[in-house]
DNA sequence: CGTACCGTATCATATAATAATACTTGATAT
DNA sequence: ATATCAAGTATTATTATATGATACGGTACG
């Protein structure tokens, strides 16, 4: 490791974090040779880290395979974060509502820099398990919910973003240009909405809202993901949207008065 | 710190856990002094751990109050937590049937050592903000889900349990009697379910069904939550029970052949 | 206007993390 | 059975790295 920063910076620390992190959707269980491969650390270094963290409590250690798993502490580092996220809590009971309206799936996504999180999830129909998950981090160009948020930025911002922020084909369909994105965003800026297909996943349709704060740029979005099969786009707008703006705009903090 | 541990022991990566750790439903922002007290370290040390959560991108920072909050992070953590999870991923589509069938609130709760964490939770109806949020552990012995998945130990390890098991007042209802837990738990092994009421919150019911190991020894439970305003145990008996038993059934994995 | 508190910066020191090496175990193949 | 190999575990000398005391600067408060 290059000197790293100055003295205010803890380089153990730094590296017990990159073990952490080194777990995803396809590094489910890792062993330690695999953890010293996935986080560039040497084997006597991920040895003394992993075991803190397994002392810590915060990775599981199957005894027989002696491979480490993320713990139960994961969750309730998620439980700590939601407290500390404002608009969850604002947001909940009224995404809830939408959600047994609409009878379908429905999002809370947060930017987070050039991608969307999904905060808050509400399964309503079987999806595939990705869809249900909350923590997923995508590039914001690429979901619906991004593109709404952006169409709410300065003409220079969206700009910026259509053309430095990162995309990742996920699906043969995925959009890869960025002009097909401008246009994209620029209908939702006309619209008040953004509206996509087959960008995560063959024959999924997302809508998406806008949560604008009080400068009227959004850093937020509720989302609605459909079926293509069941859904046409013409519904979507006749059904879901007029609700889903709704529930956008109550959830927004403009003239609000509480703060928790 | 006393001489913690051996030479495979990074306490700096310890203390920076503390620091995450110091977060919590009522310290949802933090400032250095108050980490410091928090996490019983120098302020030097929260000075320079925190900094470097910081630059890691684990704990973001408040340019103008300089308070320290959880980052988008946290909920990657979480992420990678639900793919590791085996139980969650078989769970998922069954518990948003039954939520949609019941429409009322359903939880996945797993066992952590004497509490039960909520992993999965499908609120259909406003509540208070605790119960739609992942991650949140309470006393096994004080919830319908822990007494549930207790009725499935074996006679020594259910007493074991009774006896030594952690409890805390939640509400004035709470029970905080181990002799009434022990009928609660009785009844739970005779009639394959537990049900509870006023432990987490007043008119507040909760029932419980065991999902069960191979071994016949539960690890976890699919749990609903309801008013008691609007429902009495004589008709969750009737309506929820059959379904909330057919999923926990379902999910258990005794003769299951997938693996993922 | 002075005081008190909190966040920030600096630095000499030795503690505590390091990386190399050697040992143990268990699995696979011969 | 026995050999081979890879992965996990344990030990140690060395020095880099984290430490905590101290001093500085800004902001809030009375």
């Amino acid at each position: 490791m290059e000197k790293k920063q100055n003295t205010l910076y803890v380089g153990s620390l730094a590296k017990g974090l990159r073990l952490l992190r080194a777990f995803d959707e396809s590094h489910t269980e890792l062993s330690l040779v695999e953890l010293a491969a996935r986080s560039g650390l040497d084997k006597s270094a991920v040895q003394r880290l992993a075991n803190t963290l397994h002392i810590e409590g915060m990775l599981e250690k199957d005894p027989a395979t002696r491979r480490y798993r993320p713990s139960h502490a994961w969750l309730e580092l998620a439980y700590a974060y939601y407290w500390s996220d404002q608009l969850v809590g604002q947001a909940i009971p009224k995404l809830i509502d939408l959600s047994q309206e609409i009878g379908e799936t429905v999002n809370l996504a947060e930017l987070s820099t050039d991608h969307i999180i999904y905060v808050s999830r509400l399964p309503c129909q079987r999806t595939y398990f990705a869809a249900t998950v909350i923590g997923r981090r995508l590039p914001a160009l690429s979901t619906s919910a991004g593109r709404a948020i952006i169409s709410t930025f300065s003409p220079e911002d969206r700009e910026d973003a259509i053309e430095t922020w990162p995309l990742k084909p996920f699906t043969a369909r995925t959009t890869m240009d960025r002009a097909t994105i401008r246009n994209s965003i620029k209908e939702a800026v006309q619209q008040g909405y953004a509206i996509s297909s087959d960008q995560m996943i063959l024959s999924e349709i997302g809508v998406a809202c806008p949560i604008t704060g009080p400068d009227g740029r959004a850093f937020a979005a509720v989302q609605c993901s459909v079926s293509a099969h069941t859904w046409t786009r013409e519904r979507i707008r006749a059904e879901i949207l007029p609700r889903l703006q709704d529930t956008a705009n109550a959830i927004s903090p403009s003239s609000q008065v509480h703060r928790r």
